[in-house]
Parts: structure tokens; sequence; C-alpha cells
DNA sequence: TTCACTGCAAAACGTTTGCATGTAT
DNA sequence: ATACATGCAAACGTTTTGCAGTGAA
């Protein structure tokens, strides 16, 4: 059973109806070349592609019906931007490149220690599954550090 | 000197002009009484209560160039809201909490480790001056656990 | 005097909503 | 048959922009 598949089976288990709508919004979430995220405007266009068109407001509607059963992941790169993924890709931290705009995804078990810290000093439980942290890529410092410029 | 004079001179010597408008935007992100970062809207809020009236442009534009020539910081909280705060207040962390919205600030002495692993790992240099986290609240958890609904 | 800055209003932007229609169950 | 989901367009809140006028240097 794929991504696709397993998500469709979860919105019947839960009574929610399972429109071509619905479908074609879950396949453009599942269908990402690399793994990257993507928003609502870009699982829009993605949809689009497909031979029926969907409004933008049902993209909307469905992305934050499958966030709220739990199914799709909404990550906030900062600056107002969201993006989707499903629960699928699993745990990761987004390193945001201010500069370019590239977005790294790296490991968050070094986050454990920062976890324990903030319950055991502030009694908070923080939520770093799709933490995004902002800085500047490798690539970015290169090209900064030979300019020297401003 | 004060933070306001500070950050004055500062635009002086930058030879930018010193307006009105300008100082009192100032003022109002320095006369912070508990509340220590306020969102655009919340600069123009406390500016209008003084004798004048400044446009919501003016504190765009404003906040953009404070930002720009490293005065002032701007912080990301998620969910599209912006806050700003003068680089005074030094860096730490945002604690902001899913279910009540407060913001708690704590110390980013624990997130060293979790530099120099990003810089190793990825050659990416992480901004982690003021950074937000999203969780729960101490608060917020003890009135989940005793309800226990949804 | 000059040109950066401001106010105003309009536009842009991404997102949300009300309501009539359509459709999965 | 009956909810529920959709399309459409209009409303929304925040931020940005063009332009003419103002005022700091």
């Amino acid at each position: 059973m794929n991504d696709v598949e397993q998500i469709i089976e979860s919105l019947r288990r839960k009574q929610l109806r399972i429109t071509p709508q619905r479908e074609l919004i879950v396949r453009a979430l599942t269908d990402v070349d690399d793994d990257e995220h993507q928003t609502a405007e870009e699982i829009h266009a993605r949809v689009q592609a497909s031979t029926s068109a969907v409004n933008i407001a049902t993209i909307y509607r469905t992305l934050d019906m499958l966030v709220e059963e739990g199914l799709v992941t909404r990550v906030d790169l900062g600056g107002g931007k969201e993006v989707f993924a499903t629960v699928q890709h699993g745990m990761h931290m987004h390193l945001v490149c201010r500069q370019c705009g590239h977005v790294l995804d790296a490991d968050t078990q070094v986050l454990q220690d920062v976890r324990q810290y903030l319950v055991a000093e502030h009694g908070f439980s923080a939520d770093l599954e799709h933490i995004s942290l902002f800085g500047m890529c490798e690539a970015c410092k290169q090209l900064t550090s030979s300019h020297e410029e401003l």
C-alpha cells in the first residue's frame, strides 16, 4: 500500500468523503520528486496539471482537514511561508537559507538535549519534529566571503 | 545614553534622517513594559497614542529600514505573526505555546551543540539568536490532561 | 535647495467565507 | 435522501506601492 492509498484509507476509516479533488490533492502531496514540501499554491498548480481543475479554496479546506486529521504536517518556514507534507516524511528539521531560500533537511537527533532542557527548566514541551531554523547555507557563505560587499 | 538615543545616534551616523515619526517608532520599540516584542500593528497603536498620528505604511517602511540597518530584529513567531524588538534585547529563544499563544523566553546556551553540529555536518550557519520553538506550555499541558477531550 | 521621507489611497497578496450547487455515502 | 464537499465570487487582514507633497539636512 503506497502513501496515497494509506491516506485515502485513513479518510475512509474516519468516515470522511473521498472525492476526486481530495484524491488529486493527496496525490500531489505525495508526488514529490526529491522530498520537498510544498505551499498550498504549489499543490494547487500541481493539481491543475491534471485533467480536472480544483478550486484554490478547496485546496485550503482539504489541507486544513488533512492536518486536523493528523495525516499531513503543516510546516512554517518563516516569512509567512507555510508548506505541507505527508506525515510519512517523518521527523526532521528544516535549515532555511536566508540568502537563497534553499531548504535543507537535517536530522533532529541532536535536539533531544534541548527538548529535555526545556521540559526540565520551563515545563515546555517543544514540538521539534518539524522545526525550521534560519541561517546561511554553505554555498551562500562562500559567495558572501568572496564578494564581501555592502 | 538610553536605547532610544543609541538608535537615533546610529541613524545619524548612517546619514539617515531623524524624523518625528521615526523617533516615535523607536520610542515605541523600546518602551516595552512587560511584553518585549511587538507586531507592526501594535507598534502603530502605541505610536497613535502619542500626540501625532503616523501612517501604517510609515511604520512598515521604518521597521524595514531599522531591520536592514541592523538596529532591530524581526522575529517570526509562526502563523504569519512577525514581531520586532531592538537588538539591545539580546539573544534568547521564544517558546510559543500553540494552545494559548503565550510566548516564554528562554536561554539559548543549550543550543550551542546544535549550532556546532549543523556547521560540522551541513556547513549551515544557523542564526539561533532569536529562534522560535512551538509546543505546549506547562499550564496548557495541565489543562489538557485534566480535560482529555477531543 | 535638495532629496529622503511621509501620507494617502489603491493595489497586491494569500487566505477565508457565504451561499447555491453538486455528489459521495 | 441527506449530509457533506465544492465552485464561485466576494470579503478579508496584512503588507506593499505609486505618487504628490512635506520637511530634515
